[in-house]
RNA sequence: CGGGGCAUAGCUCAGCCUGGUUAGAGCGCACGGUUCGGGACCGUGAGGUCGGUGGUUCAAAUCCACUUGCCCCGACCA
């Protein structure tokens, strides 16, 4: 391709809306061009690297014994009914009526699709298992959208989803779909771990989530350096808990504590680390109020106690209905005669005596309190957030916490999907059985982006070779007859062995040559000019340490060749 | 959904507080000249419903109300 006659125009600056540095550079770099919130065009250069993103996935997921499909971004609201998420997916899931007043949705997923398809044509275990994925646009109706193609509304994902008789198959395709995405990852040479994670609202048993480390990123990564064990911090656990002494068990007794509605504050006030303290945490969900008890000096992990409680939704109990539903003033509440319908109590807190807790009383706590005394004893758990440093639950190593992006997510679905739409087989003896079921996300723009996280400098983008755009830029500086023939020449002969190339054919100036190709990126640059022809030579450089090397425009060819395939592997 | 901010040339932004000639700059674009290995310089020029609607006023980019879009913080989130 001839630059001249190509359709890619650099931005100087950065654009006053973008937020992450994979959004500015690929905005800059006349990759990516914003049409509204969240939605974004690929333009020509952008385009070339998701479709080698895409190369890599197909290819890896063929490899893997996956089936390609596509099914619609528009789907009827009836199998969304069936599966019950219309009702439970919330204003995520966007909506849209046809001129028959007829209801569909903007696919954010497939799974009532899938499960349709399967259970028309399967209806033997001798079919399965079967799995099956495709690489199309999705929509999620984000809140806040932000981050370019890390968080964006319109996006492309690669979504695959298994099905089987057993959960021995089950776990086999799982096991090679999580070898799959290793293996595009390191493809594109990016630096990734493979968390556990919480199954969310897509539900089910188990699930993984690919993470790219990144400064950027969202999602905290709870890491153990010692064994292998990491975890997404909304579903990692530690061994923490209390070791120290207790005293017997003293009088329950009333402590004035005047504006003290912070755990600090009480602490403050009582002389006391907040660790020796107990946080009181109050939630309404559809099960009504929850209270949870957790140490003074942690964070309370709402996906935890949603799991526990088995709850649809949860949410802080606003202020307005704190004292209907506690019994007490905000500030000041406690398990002591609460009206809470459940408590709940952090395993932090397991074995401690005489806890200082609200008295559900304005500017009054509780000294002295114990559970199964003083108040019914608690449902225990692990209703806490992971902190740096706690003990790995496995080996008891300090952990460590990284930020990352999600690039991939997981799951074994279970019957989750197959029962309630009567996804069935039957099996051996004749007996019907609902078909189990896994499902394995990829986000493909998010991982382009991941990689630019990964992967810049001030002066813009280095790609990793794998989805370059191009491979290779030869910019030609100066139009006399023998750099214009030459750089035709070597342009020609790389595109003859198969490399993509980029002929930066502009009527430029040099400067503005080279700072477009480190802004864009490419990861071989050859540079014809006047000056180095002179003396036979032509010069090449990668663009990560942009070291000059000269040599001779066959010899050139040659190495730039043996780079571009060593690399693309 | 709560709180805050922004909207002026293709892009990045001044101007608004304190209303008053033909609304500005840099970059980009066009033309001419000098340049030509790391975003050159000089000159000339094109380019604007000042997000929209309504109001106040002799007069509105500027003040007021409403509205739309976008951004940030929070809540939320396969």
């Amino acid at each position: 391709m001839r630059w001249s006659q190509y359709f890619l125009y650099t931005l100087r600056e950065d654009p006053a809306d973008a937020d992450v540095i994979s959004q500015k550079l690929m905005m800059r770099a006349g990759m990516l061009r914003k049409v509204a919130a969240g939605i974004y065009t690929y333009l020509p250069l952008g385009l070339r690297s998701t479709q080698k993103m895409e190369r890599i996935v197909r290819e890896e997921m063929n490899r893997a014994g996956a089936v390609e499909l596509l099914m619609p971004t528009i789907q009827p609201a009836e199998l969304w009914q069936e599966s019950k998420r219309w009702q439970l997916y919330g204003k995520e899931l966007l909506r849209i009526r046809d001129r028959h007043d007829r209801d569909f949705v903007y696919a954010p997923t497939a799974e009532e699709v899938i499960t349709d398809t399967v259970r028309d044509a399967v209806s033997s275990y001798r079919q399965l298992p079967i799995n099956l994925y495709q690489i199309q646009t999705k929509f999620r109706d984000e809140v806040r959208p932000r981050f370019g193609l890390m968080r964006g509304r319109e996006f492309t994902m690669k979504d695959a989803y298994s099905f089987h008789a057993s959960d021995d198959s089950l776990n086999e395709t799982y096991e090679a779909m999580r070898e799959a995405y290793s293996r595009v990852f390191h493809r594109c040479a990016l630096d990734h771990v493979r968390v556990e994670a919480d199954t969310g609202a897509i539900g089910g048993s188990a699930s993984h989530e690919f993470m790219v480390l990144a400064q950027s990123g969202e999602d905290a990564v709870v890491s153990c350096p010692n064994c292998k064990y990491g975890a997404n911090i909304e579903k990692a656990t530690s061994s923490f808990f209390m070791d120290e002494p207790e005293p017997a068990p003293a009088k329950l007794q009333e402590i004035h504590t005047p504006g003290t509605q912070s755990i600090d504050d009480v602490g403050r006030f009582l002389g006391k680390p907040t660790s020796q303290l107990v946080k009181t945490l109050v939630f309404d969900t559809d099960q009504g109020c929850v209270m949870v008890l957790v140490r003074g000096d942690r964070e309370g992990n709402i996906i935890k106690i949603k799991n526990h409680l088995g709850a649809e939704w949860i949410e802080m109990m606003p202020d307005s209905r704190f004292q209907e539903a506690t019994g007490g003033p905000v500030g000041y509440c406690g398990p002591v005669g609460t009206k809470a319908k459940r408590v709940l109590a952090d395993v932090s807190l397991k074995g401690r005596k005489n806890w200082v807790v609200g008295g559900n009383k304005r500017d009054t706590h509780l000294g002295g309190a114990n559970p199964g005394r003083d108040f019914p004893e608690p449902e225990w758990g692990d209703f806490t957030t992971v902190f740096a440093g706690d003990p790995c639950p496995r080996c008891r190593t300090p952990l460590e916490i990284y930020r990352g992006i999600e690039v991939g997510h997981i799951f074994k679905l279970g019957t989750k999907y197959s029962e309630p739409m009567n996804c069935t087989y039957l099996d051996e003896k004749g007996e019907r059985q609902p078909m189990i079921m896994g499902c394995y996300g990829l986000g493909i723009g998010r991982t382009v982006a991941a990689a630019v996280e990964q992967s810049h400098d001030d002066n813009g983008i280095i790609w990793p070779m794998p989805i370059a755009p191009f491979e290779v830029v030869v910019t030609q500086l100066g139009r006399e007859d023998n750099v214009r023939s030459t750089a035709e020449d070597v342009y020609r002969k790389l595109l003859e062995a198969g490399v993509d190339v980029l002929l930066d054919d502009r009527d430029e100036r040099p400067g503005v040559k080279f700072k477009d190709a480190d802004l864009v990126g490419f990861p071989l640059r050859i540079a014809v000019g006047a000056k180095s022809l002179a003396g036979g030579q032509i010069e090449w450089s990668w663009r990560r340490d942009r070291a000059k090397q000269l040599g001779a425009p066959g010899e050139v060819i040659a190495r730039v060749i043996e780079a571009v395939s060593v690399r693309t592997g």
